[in-house]
DNA sequence: GAAGTATACTTTAAAATTAAAATTTAAAGA
DNA sequence: TCTTTAAATTTTAATTTTAAAGTATACTTC
């Protein structure tokens, strides 16, 4: 799931190439996946002893919650990031479990929309503030105006991104409108 | 693969929740994880096009790359952050190409070193000049400021993530030494 | 040195993921 | 209308992933 950002002895995780010579970008770029992948397997363990759910699972959750008519399974994959065949497949266990439904869109045979159950949203309801709090929890150490700033320039960042990705062609799957 | 981070009409990706009340902390996470999606999708899908290799395995290379004498297993999953199970698989694919070749550790017959071949090598010298030049176009608009202090917030979170797990228990099984 | 425990790794089963192909339906053009 | 093209999904095959179980080897302690 990513290259390296190691140093030291044995430190683990994946610091360190790419401190020698000038490639910060690189650097930001391992540092970056590091911090990710640490927050998003705790994120994933912490579901699953808790509430035993998956972390995509809630993934979906948290989008369809706030789509009260449902949403396509297009949309749903455009917002989770994942191409359409993961989503059907999580879409599938959700249903399965009750959390989920699939419903006619009237004008188009060939979408149908996706929208949360009562229960779904029963079990989300649960969830989302033990989730909240273990966001907080996780970074804890960081004030206020470090935050602000995180956010700021990862704006900035995913601007970057999107303009390179325009450039390459392939609109990125994920224009507005 | 995460949660959410939309907003507007129908823009795709996964911003705005959390965009209402104070969980800043939330959304820092949301755009964290959009911003790293979106990087990881594009190196994925470079890697594939112009050069027929996954990431995982780009990856594996980079960390053995480092390590010309190979790394364990154990090191080596640790160092890329995935279960030893994933990278079983991953380093029998490279072994497969002929990237990369298995050697007995003297001492311990219950571990075994990886190491890169020098196809292997050549292949890794091959790729990385270019996939940093794909780093820095997808940093193209980030002026050094704004590396310096991301590559300085990203470490002061990294720390509080880890501070985070400490105090959970499990110390992440990525602990130095 | 025997027994119990820990370590290094692989295997397994279940999920999630992607890319590409296949299906079905809609829209557009002639 | 007929044909083509596009769109929305699902399906398929291959990878990657995790967690948990299994194997083999090393270490510790009595």
């Amino acid at each position: 799931m990513a290259y390296v950002e190691n140093e030291m002895t044995d430190s683990q995780d994946r610091e360190s190439s790419a401190t020698q010579d000038d490639l910060v970008q690189l650097r930001v770029w391992l540092r970056l996946l590091t911090c990710t992948t640490l927050i998003e397997q705790e994120i994933r363990r912490c579901l699953r002893d808790e509430f035993a759910i998956t972390l995509p699972r809630y993934d979906a959750m948290a989008q369809l919650e706030r789509a009260p008519n449902g949403l396509t399974m297009g949309q749903l994959s455009r917002r989770m990031m994942v191409t359409s065949g993961s989503v059907t497949g999580v879409v599938d266990c959700l249903v399965n479990d009750g959390f989920a439904e699939r419903v006619a869109v009237p004008g188009d045979r060939r979408a149908n929309f996706v929208r949360m159950t009562e229960k779904g949203r029963e079990e989300f309801n649960r969830i989302t503030p033990v989730h909240h709090f273990w966001i907080r929890d996780i970074f804890y150490d960081m004030d206020r105006a470090d935050l602000d700033r995180l956010l700021d320039i990862l704006g900035n960042l995913k601007s970057s991104v999107l303009n390179s990705l325009e450039r390459r062609g392939e609109s990125s799957g994920l224009e507005a409108k």
